[in-house]
DNA sequence: TGCCTTAAGTTCCTTTATGGAACTAATATA
DNA sequence: TATATTAGTTCCATAAAGGAACTTAAGGCA
């Protein structure tokens, strides 16, 4: 399968690597939640080169997760801002965060604490089911097809090795 | 910066991406959740090619996320399985399939659905705080940086915009 | 006026990575 | 003996990343 043909597959976890899932990319929207928007600043924060700095911005914009907005007319400037859609993905850079912290860390301990506003304590990203509340892990979930992907889904889900 | 000088960061998001912020690398650890575990199982339902796959699985087998174990003997087999390092990406995969199942469906809805086994419904991942047990959001974060990272990463932090 | 700076890119070129196909090695099976 | 299975490796063409210099449209300053 080539990169490209992945926003394409039946499988949401692909089509969300499509947009998110190459070099660079989740490390321009860390600095996006961070409150960078202009490309210098970008620029100046991630060393990355100029050109895919431009290739991943515009990428991010035509995906919906930026969007563009002029700070000045003249000359005329924009700014890159996270839309509901980037900002939805939170969750995603928080729990990748949690587990640099946990397994990425050397005597120093965790580089990145986050602190709850609401309740004003450090605190480490929980994922919980959105029915019963309970803390979730890979041992109490089952994957499934959604019903109108099934035809083209088959495939998806592997016999179970045991 | 260098790709590969990125595990050198103060950075738990740099350090993750690391290890699963290339191309496939992710994808191959979707199959290992869905019980996957041969090369030529992987190669198959990924459709990758072999040197990348190759690739892939030693570097995530250094890592520590995966582990080689034989299943026979003559002629003399091995296959990859995940490490606890390795299971606790779960929730990082989980919450990607999440936000890809919102922000890159069409008309035919969700590819993908989670049954939380525990208490028998379909379910979201919500991202909650470990301390207070409440969902946690971009708004109601504050990043911070540990103290015995802060010489290396006065940098990491901007001065904020606003 | 001419020269330097800032911000946001482009262009050019070299080095890596990816993608596709064919080849290898050690058995097992017909 | 010929073919299949499993887990790779090698070779080669194309695509992406990395580094440095160039561009464009102002604004500041001597």
């Amino acid at each position: 399968m080539r990169w490209e043909e992945l926003d394409k597959e039946p499988c949401s976890l692909a089509r969300a690597l499509s947009v998110v899932g190459d070099r660079w990319t989740l490390l321009v929207l860390r600095e996006c939640f961070l409150g960078v928007r202009r490309f210098d600043m970008f620029e100046r924060r991630l060393k990355v080169t100029r050109h895919i700095l431009t290739d991943r911005l515009k990428k991010l914009v035509e995906q919906g997760v930026l969007y563009k907005s002029a700070y000045q007319q003249s000359p005329f400037r924009e700014e890159y801002r996270l839309t509901d859609k980037g900002l939805e993905l939170h969750p995603v850079i928080m729990t990748l965060v949690d587990w640099g912290n946990k397994h990425m860390s050397d005597s120093r301990g965790a580089p990145i604490i986050h602190i709850h506003k609401t309740c004003g304590h450090s605190m480490q990203p929980v994922t919980a089911c959105s029915h019963c509340g309970e803390k979730v892990e890979s041992n109490n979930v089952k994957v499934e097809v959604g019903e109108a992907w099934l035809s083209q889904a088959e495939l998806l889900l592997p016999k179970r090795v045991e």
